[in-house]
DNA sequence: CAGAAATAGTTGTCTCTACAAGTTTATCGG
DNA sequence: CCGATAAACTTGTAGAGACAACTATTTCTG
């Protein structure tokens, strides 16, 4: 089985989707670190609490939100939970299920923190695109993500 | 000064940017990892140095080239150099600098591992894309760089 | 040409993530 | 209804990157 090598064009694509790959999450992480000392990962998973019916959550409906592994996550929720921002408390209708929800802290942090995080995404994203290329970026993100995640399990909410 | 809040065509296609650098990287490690014990960032610095001229670059080109700081290349490089695969010398034009030259293990190690590689890559970017959602995509790429590296030291060269 | 500043790299520490293993509870098959 | 399997976490450990501090040269400046 021979291999089908990249030709110029397709080179050129993903050599700079690595790059932004390579370069983006650190831009997101500096701002939030210095801003609110929060990883990106940390304000995704409150955004998302924050949006949530009563802003609580199962751990594995949030680990599927948020792309995360179930230890990545529980990990990171503890942290959360020992800053008070989250707490966590056992599910009612399932006893091996936990149920993580955003405090009032939480809340407050996510409100603080959103339109510095706006202003990153749109200065080194949104902004830098016109109409049509915002509208291409979405299908293009959705045709690779049916082939990362089959299932669809990521998050359609908003983020801020 | 107000927030310019994202609207919904532009939350969609952060989110789904977003998924795709959380999910994508993990993808890619985890093929290499599998195949050939390197994470992507070990591969690109191998591929990198693979076509340099004389495959050796001096550290500082390097990590431009791979989108790195210095700190985290001369880690990488360090462990590379244990197994074997790339060797430090110092630079006889500026002795404050290093250069990194690929070994012959570390030659061959880049051609079995190539193939996989660009493999993976097919799967679960390019050929999820149609040939003009490629071509929009490098345009999408090169509008991003641009806000978050404006020298543009990115590497062009290719990867496989 | 001396001192100051910048450049090139290495090293140490701390945090975060992946992976593996363990615990508790629910569900399924006979 | 009992044992086996699966699900939902949590925890421990080890590896990789971020940041800061340090050393050794080179370049710039008065």
């Amino acid at each position: 089985m021979t291999t089908r090598w990249l030709d110029d064009r397709e080179r050129v694509a993903w050599v700079r989707l690595a790059a932004v790959m390579e370069l983006l999450p650190g831009v997101l992480d500096s701002q939030l670190r210095r801003d609110a000392e929060l990883t990106h990962f940390d304000y995704f998973v409150l955004a998302m609490l924050s949006e949530a019916p009563e802003r609580t959550r199962r751990m594995t409906h949030l680990a599927a939100q948020t792309n995360a592994t179930l230890p990545r996550l529980s990990h990171v929720v503890r942290r959360l939970e020992e800053r008070g921002l989250i707490e966590r408390f056992p599910c009612p209708e399932d006893a091996r299920a936990t149920n993580a929800r955003l405090t009032a802290a939480g809340w407050a942090k996510v409100q603080a923190t959103a339109p510095g995080h706006v202003a990153t995404v749109r200065e080194h994203v949104i902004d830098a695109l016109s109409p049509a290329q915002v509208d291409q970026l979405a299908e293009i993100g959705e045709a690779i993500l049916a082939r990362l995640d089959p299932e669809r399990r990521v998050a359609e909410g908003s983020e801020g």
